[in-house]
RNA sequence: GGCGCGUUGGAGAAACGGUUAACUCACAUGCCUUUCACGCAUGCAUUCACGGGUUCGAAUCCCGUACGCGUCACCA
């Protein structure tokens, strides 16, 4: 058996969205499961929705997420040009050749004369092309006039025409209600339909990886392969990715593309992990997958045929578990940009990062997890108040001078130290734990909560602005204590 | 309206005629604990859109109904 291939092939419109990546994931992944080829082709015949830098996007989406191309426009292959635009010269051979097979005709009709048809014929339109039958002399004629055309699909008498598609079954469709469609437009461009079909044969692709959408005119589709004489292709139509029960994914509902949620601080690696499993499952309990892994267990055969809804919560705890078991060092180059912004003061910014890793799902939530190190905010001291560590204001003020006072003579050598001066502070006081670490945390964060507990911010605040944050807290209260 | 496709919990889903409908996210509770998070434990569909039928037995097969989506462009 020949070589699986399987094609890309967006339009350039200055935005990947998630639908389409995912398409581009199972195409790359049916492709690469069976060591065939996946090819990038750009669709851009339609002029008017050129995007200014959108290929590049296409590019690099693709690159991030690691879904390389073995053929394309930028490197080329056997079967290129791999732009539409640049291909546009041979759609118009192909098509004379399928009205000498019988598979289309000329047709002259005007925009009018269908209106007309189409207002005559009500709900149930179907346009009844009279150029059908017309005779090669009266076309030759026409066109000798020099009277504007299109090439139509010719539908033979044929009563039903069925395929298998790899997920939805087999199709069967009564020929009766398929559309002539265009083929060749009166500008003499092909219709995205007619070059998709002549495309993909030329290069060669064996299996047709695209939206469930197209899954009604895919019988318009096998009539033209059959008119050529050409194999049809294999053909996985995919269940669409939606936003919610009733909308698709889209640009125009304000939906995330690839590039928003990368800018919201989701991993590529995280988006590719979570769409392959829209609209697909394995055939294990598990859920982490490396591209490779992917690529290993990907099975067309359990793609499933309904719709699937994007839930930005699971890939949010992903992307997690994909922050989490990151190497540090990799992390640590990922986060330390941001860190450095936050933080301008000069503390440890690994330990920081080594507090923040276990905590953060999505690198975005970081920032906010750490601004008290840079600033103590400006709290309520009712947050000294905390039932279940049993602290309240007045037990705050007595902890919060005791921790002062060991702490004076600590070192700030190692995390330890601190450790064990305030662990012993409890004891000592007559406290529980909580009654003492709260408030010290409290005081140091100003915060509900934090990534770290008393001891490790201590640690990293270093000695002298924890003091002074507590010392802030021990005044503070003193004062609301007085004036109670 | 014609045609096509779909319908398992809030979300992703498993199950491919055989006892109590996996698993994950979310949610809730408890434990652990110096907060949060992690971790651990428990709960969360007596039921698979609805109604018939086939069968000893159906979420799984058949028919119908409802609802949803797609498609019927000189857009891709």
């Amino acid at each position: 058996m020949s070589k699986i291939r399987t094609r890309f092939a967006p339009s350039p419109t200055g935005y990947m969205h998630i639908g389409n990546l995912r398409t581009a994931l199972f195409e790359y992944l049916i492709a690469k499961h069976e060591d065939g080829d996946f090819i990038l082709r750009i669709e851009d015949t339609d002029q008017q929705r050129q995007v200014e830098g959108a290929e590049e996007i296409i590019y690099k989406t693709l690159k991030d997420c690691g879904l390389n191309w073995d053929e394309g426009p930028d490197i080329g292959g056997e079967h290129g040009p791999y732009i539409q635009s640049q291909r546009l010269g041979m759609y118009k051979g192909y098509a004379e050749e399928l009205i000498k097979l019988g598979g289309a005709h000329y047709c002259f009709c005007s925009e009018e004369e269908l209106q007309k048809q189409r207002e005559e014929q009500g709900d149930s339109f179907k346009f009844d092309d009279p150029c059908k039958h017309l005779t090669p002399e009266e076309v030759q004629a026409k066109l000798d006039a020099g009277e504007p055309y299109v090439i139509r699909q010719t539908i033979g008498e044929i009563k039903e025409t069925t395929f298998d598609d790899e997920v939805y079954g087999h199709i069967e469709v009564d020929v009766n209600t398929l559309d002539e469609q265009i083929l060749i437009k009166s500008d003499g461009f092909p219709t995205y339909n007619f070059a998709n079909i002549i495309d993909d044969h030329q290069m060669q692709i064996t299996h047709v990886v695209r939206g469930n959408e197209y899954l009604s005119s895919t019988p318009k589709y096998n009539l033209i392969y059959d008119a050529y004489g050409w194999d049809r292709p294999t053909y996985v139509h995919v269940p669409p990715v939606m936003k919610d029960e009733h909308h698709k994914l889209s640009k125009r509902n304000g939906d995330a593309s690839f590039q928003d949620l990368v800018a919201k601080g989701y991993l590529p690696e995280a988006i590719i992990n979570y769409i392959a499993l829209l609209g697909w499952s394995p055939e294990t309990d598990q859920e982490i997958y490396s591209l490779e892994e992917l690529i290993q267990v990907f099975n067309i055969h359990r793609i499933s045929k309904r719709p699937a809804i994007f839930d930005i919560d699971k890939l949010t705890w992903m992307n997690g578990e994909y922050l989490k078991h990151m190497d540090f060092d990799r992390y640590y180059a990922l986060i330390e940009p941001k860190l450095k912004e936050a933080i301008t003061r000069s503390i440890d910014l690994k330990e920081v990062a080594k507090l923040v890793q276990s905590r953060a799902n999505t690198l975005n939530e970081i920032p906010e997890m750490i601004d008290f190190f840079e600033a103590l905010p400006d709290y309520d001291l009712e947050m000294y108040k905390h039932k279940r560590q049993k602290s309240k204001k007045e037990t705050a003020l007595v902890a919060l001078k005791e921790a002062y006072r060991v702490l004076q003579d600590c070192s700030w050598e190692r995390e330890e130290e601190i450790h064990d001066l305030l662990m012993a502070l409890p004891e000592a006081l007559e406290m529980k734990n909580g009654q003492v670490l709260w408030p010290v945390r409290t005081a140091l964060t100003g915060k509900q909560s934090t990534p770290g507990g008393a001891i490790e911010v201590a640690y990293i605040l270093g000695k002298e602005e924890s003091l002074s944050r507590i010392q802030m807290g021990i005044t503070r209260l003193e004062k609301d204590l007085e004036s109670a």
